[in-house]
DNA sequence: CCATGTTCTTTGCTTTTTGCATCTATGTCA
DNA sequence: TGACATAGATGCAAAAAGCAAAGAACATGG
């Protein structure tokens, strides 16, 4: 049992108890633009409304927050293993009516085939700036989500986690694109590419996008799944 | 009073407690190394032991986890209205005797001037490699703090919160190397600089420094206190 | 079965940015 | 007043990024 190690608290400096919350900003790419996942809420405050998927950390099931993240995504929207990184934390009294919340904010990116499944069980998706309606401060932490991805689109791997292996780095670049907001150039892209080195070729080439040369398929290297690959010069426009 | 407004939980969703914290990595530079701010522990678990300053959340004082940092800075530090960014949570059950824990740690730069007052009264500072003896996962903490601090100090104006305004370029320059660990080109020092815009000239001029020619005084413009100033290209080595 | 269209990929420049050496400016001090 | 030291500017060389256009590889239709 695990109480039983604790060390105990004095009761003279014993905290007033706070809630600890976890959020996760789940983001996907459709139809070239980025969306957010939301479910229902299905206890109060705000029962039965879209909202981040989240809830309160569970000291007996979650070893660590990233653990509690990653339990949330598992059961509220059928994601394993996908790239997460931790977004910032959102506290204070005035963002839950119940009292003094800390909510751990993480972000994650996967393509949207992956979402499918989850998405006809209820699982919603809305554009990163529709933020109306949204409980609690979960309109800021989509917002910072967004922010956050979109600055690190410029020097880092992080938006392959978009894509779904294998693909073309024309595909890729499109995903660029969206996120950055502004056409890329070609050649500077695949320069770039090439400097920050997370891909790997994947033997066979794709063919059924019709009458033109076929292009080579990709796949994340290994050990980027979780580290992301960073230049110290970004990306540009282009044409 | 608060409590009277807060909406019930109903008891059978009502989560285990988490012990929620705050941790600040208060950074200076001394004799051109990187040094963080340690406190002795004034309660068990670790009492008397030098730690990071920090404390926990506590909900009647603190509006949110940025005004408990800086109540932690202003009380154990005698630091006030410095910069301050969020670093990340530290969390789990194994980093605290106590019981699941939440850190929300922060970092902080500050001239080594303004810590004259504290260090005479038991302020420690430590090089950010001395990493020994620290209690519960500070030595990880400083650890994050320190390449975040480093990494951004290539593309940002983080490392002028190091320096005491006003201060000339070459003081700023010889602050940069220190954090970037290499020379830095003196031209591609001021263009950036220059481009980053967040320096105003001060009037005046100083001469201390002896027989040559007086720099230019500067201090950092009034807007770029808690924000940033980015570029996407960052600064490499020199001469 | 070859000409045509389409997109992927590479190549050869032009333009921009960065790096380096040097030169000038402006003070102190003997 | 001239030697010295550091601040700051300037001009050129090297490197990187941007742009246009050529070449490659396929499907399709005459």
């Amino acid at each position: 049992m695990q109480k039983a190690k604790n060390m105990a608290i004095a009761p003279e400096i014993l905290p007033d108890p706070v809630l600890c919350t976890v959020d996760v900003v789940l983001l996907t790419l459709h139809l070239g633009e980025l969306h957010f996942a939301v479910v229902a809420r299905d206890a109060d405050p705000f029962r039965g409304v879209q909202a981040l998927p989240g809830g309160f950390v569970h000291p007996q099931e979650d070893a660590d927050a990233r653990e509690c993240a990653l339990r949330v995504l598992r059961e509220k929207a059928g994601v394993s293993g996908p790239y997460l990184e931790q977004l910032s934390v959102f506290s204070g009294r005035a963002r839950d009516p119940r009292g003094w919340s800390v909510s751990i904010a993480w972000v994650t990116l996967v393509p949207e085939s992956s979402l499918e499944e989850a998405v006809g069980k209820g699982l919603g998706l809305r554009k990163v700036h529709d933020l109306g309606g949204l409980p609690f401060d979960h309109a800021d932490i989509v917002r910072a989500a967004s922010d956050r991805v979109r600055s690190k689109s410029s020097y880092s791997s992080l938006p392959v986690h978009l894509c779904q292996p294998p693909f073309t780095l024309p595909e890729l670049q499109s995903v660029y694109e969206s996120l950055l907001g502004e056409p890329v150039n070609k050649v500077s892209f695949r320069r770039k590419m090439a400097e920050l080195d997370f891909l790997e070729p994947v033997e066979g080439e794709m063919q059924r996008s019709g009458a033109h040369r076929p292009a080579q398929l990709w796949r994340l290297k290994t050990r980027f799944r979780q580290a992301l690959s960073m230049t110290d010069r970004g990306i540009n426009s282009g044409t």
